[in-house]
DNA sequence: CGTCTTTGACCTGCGC
DNA sequence: GCGCAGGTCAAAGACG
């Protein structure tokens, strides 16, 4: 649960044998798995860069489940690699329980196919495609959802649309937000303990966020899983981890559990 | 028509 | 050994 997010890792793939001296801790729940944790804060200033039109990631991902994570308000989203039928690669996706504009995305396990390096590849066409598409379709529908029914609710906080809009807008530019930008950059500049603490005080510093506090923000239960389940398309999830990319230049960032 | 999302059920692992 | 919770699978529906 909480301790998911704090990343345990363990032998799976090979590519990070570095990294795996680092990731030993056991996860709370399940078997050692290789995971990199990732924290991204959806900035305020996000919605405001919508027009750019950048592919989100390198790679496709596809949806296979999700589940409500005890002890968090929000929903955990699980996406399979689909730029590769054998890839393994796999994200976990869900927001912060203490800080409702900050992502956790865990990578678990490493792709087996060489990464479309170039922003519009001739070679992975689909993958922009099923990326920015689907998930902006998709994302798009229930944006248009959401934002009717807020719409007509009145007395719905304006953060919630502020919210959505932010994530629909951190589908496609990589670049433009700013705050997404210097949120990556800063836990993951610094070393991996830093990331560590960075993450734990996201995920431990509080109690989890009852859900009074989100009701009290969101409004309704109803529209608080919609909200919830908006954020779980995560669509500037793959962004993050294009972005990501660049950033650390080629790998993901292991986060060892204190 | 093909692909993806959604969602419920099932399986596995861990703590007590 | 039991119960709980996370993780995955697979069927159904929706969309382009």
């Amino acid at each position: 649960m909480d301790t998911d997010a704090n990343a345990s890792s363990q032998p799976d793939s090979e590519p990070f044998s570095e990294l795996k001296s680092s990731e030993t801790q056991t996860s709370k729940k399940r078997k050692l798995v290789e995971k990199t944790v990732v924290a991204v804060r959806i900035g305020e200033n996000v919605g405001k860069l919508k027009n750019e039109g950048l592919p989100s990631d390198f790679w496709s991902w596809r949806k296979y489940g999700q589940k409500p994570i005890k002890g968090s308000p929000y929903p955990r989203g699980y996406y399979k690699c689909s730029t590769s039928k054998g890839c393994s690669a796999k994200k976990q996706v869900e927001r912060c329980r203490t800080d409702a504009s900050m992502l956790i995305i865990t990578y678990t396990s490493t792709h087996n196919h060489p990464c479309p390096t170039t922003t519009n590849s001739p070679q992975q066409p689909k993958e922009y495609e099923s990326e920015t598409t689907q998930d902006l379709s998709a994302t798009s529908k229930e944006e248009n959802q959401e934002h009717t029914e807020e719409e007509q609710r009145d007395d719905k906080p304006s953060d919630e649309g502020r919210n959505e809009e932010k994530f629909l807008y951190l589908q496609s530019p990589i670049r433009c937000s700013q705050d997404i930008i210097i949120e990556q950059e800063d836990p993951f500049k610094l070393n991996t303990e830093k990331n560590h603490e960075r993450i734990d005080l996201l995920l431990e510093e509080e109690e989890p966020l009852c859900y009074g506090q989100v009701k009290n923000m969101s409004g309704s239960k109803s529209e608080e899983l919609d909200f919830f389940d908006e954020l779980e398309e995560l669509p500037m999830s793959s962004s993050f981890l294009h972005f990501t990319r660049s950033i650390f230049s080629d790998e993901r960032i292991p986060v060892a559990p204190s």
